[in-house]
DNA sequence: TTTATAGTTCGACAACTTTGAAAGTGTCTG
DNA sequence: CAGACACTTTCAAAGTTGTCGAACTATAAA
Protein backbone atom coordinates (compact mmCIF):
# COMPACT_ATOMS: atom_id res chain seq x y z
CA UNK A 1 0.00 0.00 0.00
CA UNK A 2 1.33 3.29 -0.87
CA UNK A 3 2.42 5.62 1.08
CA UNK A 4 -0.36 8.72 0.63
CA UNK A 5 -3.09 5.84 0.58
CA UNK A 6 -1.81 4.81 4.30
CA UNK A 7 -1.90 8.65 5.28
CA UNK A 8 -5.76 9.16 3.41
CA UNK A 9 -6.91 5.51 4.93
CA UNK A 10 -5.32 6.17 8.91
CA UNK A 11 -7.54 10.05 8.68
CA UNK A 12 -10.41 8.63 7.60
CA UNK A 13 -9.70 6.03 10.45
CA UNK A 14 -8.90 8.27 13.40
CA UNK A 15 -12.39 10.48 12.20
CA UNK A 16 -14.65 6.78 12.87
CA UNK A 17 -12.38 6.31 16.14
CA UNK A 18 -14.50 8.53 18.63
CA UNK A 19 -17.64 7.39 19.41
CA UNK A 20 -19.76 10.55 19.01
CA UNK A 21 -18.20 11.29 15.35
CA UNK A 22 -19.20 7.99 14.09
CA UNK A 23 -22.62 8.41 15.45
CA UNK A 24 -22.90 11.30 13.21
CA UNK A 25 -21.04 9.93 10.40
CA UNK A 26 -23.80 6.63 10.81
CA UNK A 27 -26.36 8.90 11.49
CA UNK A 28 -25.95 10.49 8.08
CA UNK A 29 -24.76 7.27 6.48
CA UNK A 30 -28.08 5.57 7.17
CA UNK A 31 -30.05 8.18 6.21
CA UNK A 32 -28.15 8.63 2.42
CA UNK A 33 -27.99 4.71 2.21
CA UNK A 34 -30.83 4.23 -0.68
CA UNK A 35 -29.42 7.18 -2.22
CA UNK A 36 -26.08 5.69 -2.39
CA UNK A 37 -26.96 2.46 -3.83
CA UNK A 38 -28.76 3.73 -6.48
CA UNK A 39 -25.92 5.83 -7.33
CA UNK A 40 -27.38 9.21 -5.94
CA UNK A 41 -26.17 11.87 -3.93
CA UNK A 42 -28.12 12.33 -0.29
CA UNK A 43 -28.33 16.07 1.52
CA UNK A 44 -29.21 16.13 5.46
CA UNK A 45 -29.13 19.41 7.48
CA UNK A 46 -26.59 18.69 10.15
CA UNK A 47 -29.35 20.00 13.12
CA UNK A 48 -31.19 16.58 11.75
CA UNK A 49 -28.09 14.68 12.40
CA UNK A 50 -28.19 15.16 16.58
CA UNK A 51 -30.78 13.30 18.00
CA UNK A 52 -28.23 10.86 19.88
CA UNK A 53 -25.86 12.96 20.52
CA UNK A 54 -24.80 14.57 23.75
CA UNK A 55 -22.02 17.23 23.01
CA UNK A 56 -21.96 20.87 22.84
CA UNK A 57 -22.29 22.58 20.15
CA UNK A 58 -18.42 23.82 19.49
CA UNK A 59 -17.59 19.87 19.83
CA UNK A 60 -19.73 19.48 17.27
CA UNK A 61 -18.68 21.79 14.43
CA UNK A 62 -15.26 19.93 15.83
CA UNK A 63 -16.30 17.20 14.89
CA UNK A 64 -17.72 17.93 11.40
CA UNK A 65 -14.57 19.75 10.35
CA UNK A 66 -12.57 16.14 11.21
CA UNK A 67 -15.52 13.94 9.18
CA UNK A 68 -15.04 16.87 5.75
CA UNK A 69 -10.89 16.89 6.28
CA UNK A 70 -11.14 13.05 6.39
CA UNK A 71 -12.69 13.04 2.73
CA UNK A 72 -15.78 11.09 4.43
CA UNK A 73 -18.36 14.04 4.16
CA UNK A 74 -18.59 17.09 2.03
CA UNK A 75 -20.42 20.30 3.53
CA UNK A 76 -22.15 23.42 1.97
CA UNK A 77 -24.23 26.00 3.44
CA UNK A 78 -27.67 26.65 2.55
CA UNK A 79 -28.91 29.88 4.67
CA UNK A 80 -28.95 29.29 8.41
CA UNK A 81 -28.22 25.55 7.90
CA UNK A 82 -25.04 23.05 7.35
CA UNK A 83 -25.51 20.99 4.31
CA UNK A 84 -23.94 17.34 5.12
CA UNK A 85 -23.68 14.91 2.28
CA UNK A 86 -21.67 11.80 2.10
CA UNK A 87 -18.53 11.31 -0.11
CA UNK A 88 -18.83 8.27 -1.93
CA UNK A 89 -15.57 8.05 -3.20
CA UNK A 90 -14.15 6.83 0.57
CA UNK A 91 -17.35 4.78 1.02
CA UNK A 92 -16.03 2.73 -2.26
CA UNK A 93 -12.16 2.86 -0.76
CA UNK A 94 -13.03 1.43 2.34
CA UNK A 95 -15.40 -0.97 1.12
CA UNK A 96 -12.30 -2.15 -1.29
CA UNK A 97 -9.67 -2.50 1.50
CA UNK A 98 -11.24 -5.59 3.13
CA UNK A 99 -12.15 -8.59 1.12
CA UNK A 100 -15.03 -10.91 0.92
CA UNK A 101 -14.49 -13.74 3.02
CA UNK A 102 -16.28 -16.89 2.17
CA UNK B 1 -26.93 1.40 15.87
CA UNK B 2 -26.57 -0.42 19.26
CA UNK B 3 -24.65 0.92 21.79
CA UNK B 4 -22.37 -2.02 22.19
CA UNK B 5 -22.00 -1.86 18.55
CA UNK B 6 -20.53 1.56 18.34
CA UNK B 7 -18.36 0.88 20.83
CA UNK B 8 -16.67 -2.33 19.20
CA UNK B 9 -16.52 -0.54 15.91
CA UNK B 10 -14.84 2.79 17.40
CA UNK B 11 -12.22 0.70 19.10
CA UNK B 12 -11.34 -1.24 15.72
CA UNK B 13 -11.27 2.44 14.14
CA UNK B 14 -8.90 4.07 16.58
CA UNK B 15 -6.45 0.45 16.02
CA UNK B 16 -6.37 1.46 12.72
CA UNK B 17 -5.97 4.83 13.15
CA UNK B 18 -2.65 4.80 13.46
CA UNK B 19 0.20 4.80 10.72
CA UNK B 20 2.26 1.69 12.03
CA UNK B 21 -1.03 -0.06 13.55
CA UNK B 22 -2.52 0.13 10.05
CA UNK B 23 1.09 -0.76 8.15
CA UNK B 24 0.94 -4.10 10.16
CA UNK B 25 -2.61 -4.79 9.86
CA UNK B 26 -2.47 -4.67 6.46
CA UNK B 27 0.89 -6.64 5.96
CA UNK B 28 -0.89 -8.73 7.56
CA UNK B 29 -4.38 -9.11 5.51
CA UNK B 30 -2.35 -8.76 2.40
CA UNK B 31 -0.60 -12.23 3.63
CA UNK B 32 -4.35 -13.55 4.51
CA UNK B 33 -5.93 -12.65 1.45
CA UNK B 34 -6.00 -16.02 -0.86
CA UNK B 35 -6.56 -18.03 2.10
CA UNK B 36 -9.35 -15.42 4.19
CA UNK B 37 -11.94 -15.50 0.76
CA UNK B 38 -11.29 -19.37 0.48
CA UNK B 39 -12.23 -19.29 3.71
CA UNK B 40 -9.59 -20.51 5.84
CA UNK B 41 -7.51 -18.88 8.34
CA UNK B 42 -3.91 -17.72 7.55
CA UNK B 43 -1.24 -17.85 10.20
CA UNK B 44 1.68 -15.02 10.50
CA UNK B 45 5.03 -14.77 12.63
CA UNK B 46 5.04 -11.40 14.35
CA UNK B 47 8.41 -11.17 13.06
CA UNK B 48 7.15 -11.49 9.14
CA UNK B 49 5.32 -8.51 9.27
CA UNK B 50 7.57 -6.31 10.41
CA UNK B 51 9.58 -5.24 6.92
CA UNK B 52 8.36 -1.47 6.11
CA UNK B 53 7.85 -0.70 9.77
CA UNK B 54 10.70 1.96 11.79
CA UNK B 55 9.43 1.11 15.29
CA UNK B 56 11.14 -0.52 18.45
CA UNK B 57 10.11 -3.71 19.99
CA UNK B 58 8.17 -2.57 22.80
CA UNK B 59 6.18 -0.27 20.31
CA UNK B 60 5.33 -3.14 18.33
CA UNK B 61 4.26 -5.29 21.31
CA UNK B 62 1.86 -2.47 22.70
CA UNK B 63 0.25 -2.09 18.78
CA UNK B 64 -0.28 -6.07 18.29
CA UNK B 65 -2.69 -5.76 21.81
CA UNK B 66 -4.56 -3.09 21.01
CA UNK B 67 -5.37 -4.80 17.66
CA UNK B 68 -5.81 -7.82 19.13
CA UNK B 69 -7.82 -6.29 22.09
CA UNK B 70 -10.00 -4.54 19.14
CA UNK B 71 -10.81 -8.03 17.75
CA UNK B 72 -9.39 -7.33 14.23
CA UNK B 73 -6.75 -10.07 14.94
CA UNK B 74 -6.07 -13.01 17.17
CA UNK B 75 -2.30 -14.44 18.07
CA UNK B 76 -0.59 -17.20 19.95
CA UNK B 77 2.79 -18.27 20.98
CA UNK B 78 4.49 -21.24 18.95
CA UNK B 79 8.03 -21.70 20.29
CA UNK B 80 10.16 -18.46 20.07
CA UNK B 81 7.38 -16.60 17.91
CA UNK B 82 4.22 -14.70 18.31
CA UNK B 83 1.65 -16.43 14.82
CA UNK B 84 -0.94 -14.03 14.12
CA UNK B 85 -3.73 -14.25 12.23
CA UNK B 86 -6.69 -12.26 10.70
CA UNK B 87 -10.10 -12.59 12.69
CA UNK B 88 -12.95 -13.05 10.00
CA UNK B 89 -16.16 -11.93 11.53
CA UNK B 90 -14.61 -8.22 12.27
CA UNK B 91 -13.47 -7.94 8.44
CA UNK B 92 -17.24 -9.35 7.87
CA UNK B 93 -18.49 -6.35 9.94
CA UNK B 94 -16.74 -3.60 8.68
CA UNK B 95 -17.65 -4.80 4.94
CA UNK B 96 -21.13 -4.35 5.85
CA UNK B 97 -21.02 -1.09 7.39
CA UNK B 98 -20.23 0.55 4.35
CA UNK B 99 -22.75 0.59 1.48
CA UNK B 100 -22.22 -1.00 -2.29
CA UNK B 101 -22.48 1.94 -4.39
CA UNK B 102 -23.13 2.25 -7.66
C1' DT C 1 -33.93 47.00 14.33
C1' DT C 2 -34.41 43.59 17.62
C1' DT C 3 -34.53 38.77 18.56
C1' DA C 4 -33.82 33.95 17.60
C1' DT C 5 -31.50 30.23 15.29
C1' DA C 6 -27.45 27.68 13.52
C1' DG C 7 -23.09 27.27 13.45
C1' DT C 8 -17.83 28.95 14.24
C1' DT C 9 -13.58 30.48 16.57
C1' DC C 10 -10.56 30.76 20.45
C1' DG C 11 -8.42 29.37 24.55
C1' DA C 12 -7.87 26.23 28.02
C1' DC C 13 -7.23 21.78 30.31
C1' DA C 14 -7.64 16.88 31.60
C1' DA C 15 -7.20 12.61 29.52
C1' DC C 16 -5.19 9.73 26.34
C1' DT C 17 -1.53 8.07 22.84
C1' DT C 18 2.86 6.97 20.86
C1' DT C 19 7.24 5.90 21.58
C1' DG C 20 11.71 4.11 23.43
C1' DA C 21 15.20 2.79 27.23
C1' DA C 22 16.00 -0.47 30.48
C1' DA C 23 15.20 -4.56 32.41
C1' DG C 24 12.64 -8.99 32.29
C1' DT C 25 10.55 -13.72 30.58
C1' DG C 26 10.39 -17.81 27.95
C1' DT C 27 12.38 -20.68 24.32
C1' DC C 28 15.66 -22.65 21.32
C1' DT C 29 20.59 -23.98 20.09
C1' DG C 30 25.13 -25.38 20.75
C1' DC D 1 24.63 -24.35 31.09
C1' DA D 2 25.56 -19.96 28.22
C1' DG D 3 24.13 -17.28 24.65
C1' DA D 4 20.98 -15.64 21.27
C1' DC D 5 16.37 -14.70 19.90
C1' DA D 6 11.63 -12.99 20.13
C1' DC D 7 8.81 -10.79 22.53
C1' DT D 8 6.87 -8.25 27.12
C1' DT D 9 6.67 -5.12 31.07
C1' DT D 10 7.33 -0.90 33.31
C1' DC D 11 8.16 3.82 33.30
C1' DA D 12 8.43 8.37 31.68
C1' DA D 13 8.60 12.12 28.10
C1' DA D 14 6.40 14.42 24.42
C1' DG D 15 2.60 15.01 21.69
C1' DT D 16 -2.44 14.72 20.45
C1' DT D 17 -7.50 14.79 21.36
C1' DG D 18 -12.21 15.76 23.15
C1' DT D 19 -14.65 18.86 25.37
C1' DC D 20 -16.62 23.17 26.96
C1' DG D 21 -17.39 28.30 28.14
C1' DA D 22 -17.34 32.65 26.19
C1' DA D 23 -17.50 35.43 22.56
C1' DC D 24 -18.41 35.66 17.63
C1' DT D 25 -20.68 35.66 12.63
C1' DA D 26 -24.43 34.98 9.45
C1' DT D 27 -29.09 34.35 8.32
C1' DA D 28 -34.00 34.71 8.95
C1' DA D 29 -38.22 36.31 11.05
C1' DA D 30 -41.02 39.64 13.57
Amino acid sequence: MSNEQTKRLTKAFKALSNPNRLQLFMNLLAESRLDLVAGRVHDCFLSGLLRNLKIGAPTVSHHVKELENAELITTHRDGKHLVCSINPDMIRQLKTLFPDIA
